[in-house]
DNA sequence: CGGAATCCATAGTGATACTG
DNA sequence: CAGTATCACTATGGATTCCG
């Protein structure tokens, strides 16, 4: 199980991936319009990341001819993962910053063992 | 809120943070324990990757003298994570290693224009 | 047992220039 | 407009050695 969240985790390793794909889950976007929506991204990163992401078919890429451009989107594996990435999202805003306190060692031994959540 | 999404990512974006997540969500573990676990890994990075994630209050960190070992448990905060990455593995199973079929760029510009997922 | 310190290989990112 | 080609830099991962 472990081995598909890891899979899951790599798609979006790329610096701007994650940006990328949320631009794109909602409207279609030109390359040029993607470099003005994603400033600090360099043209020669924008291509690589699309690329990538193109290959594991989480976008889709069409050329046009007239008037000369390139349109990204996204497929629908990519839009389908929009609530789990807004929980992830969620989870930041609730618990990101914060720093839990850990119990004292000795009472805490008692019940130490607990279930699965379901990931492992 | 792409900035959460992208800071939460990168709490797990280390090569082995994602497998210590999961087994420690099990059980506590030793040191030992998750070497012998994890069997590629190599004592520095074990090291390593338990510190960092140590540091984002992801997993709680307890020397004992006797017997001497050290032993490490998820926080809740990690711990109410569970459920995503769960999330994050189904999506894997189900649509990974899917190549959806681009339809037709004339008849799929009707209704270019969606909604967004909530994530952006 | 559970580290720390050092050094090195590789991958990821980025700046720049050039092209169909 | 939307790329490709180089090169440089940085972050990450890993092998090895030593330590309380």
């Amino acid at each position: 199980m472990h081995e598909e969240m890891r899979r899951a985790f790599s798609l979006f390793s790329g610096k701007w991936k994650l940006e990328v794909r949320r631009l794109l889950n909602q409207r279609i976007y030109r390359f040029v319009e993607l470099r003005k929506a994603i400033s600090d991204i360099t043209q020669h990163m924008l291509t690589a990341q699309l690329r990538e992401l193109e290959n594991d078919s989480l976008i889709w890429r069409t050329v046009f001819a007239e008037p000369p451009r390139v349109e990204y989107e996204t497929t629908p594996k990519a839009i389908v993962l929009g609530p789990t990435m807004a929980a992830l999202a969620t989870w930041w805003s609730e618990y990101g910053k914060s720093v839990p306190v850990k119990p004292n060692p000795r009472w805490r031994k008692a019940n130490s063992i607990r279930k699965g959540d379901g990931t492992g």
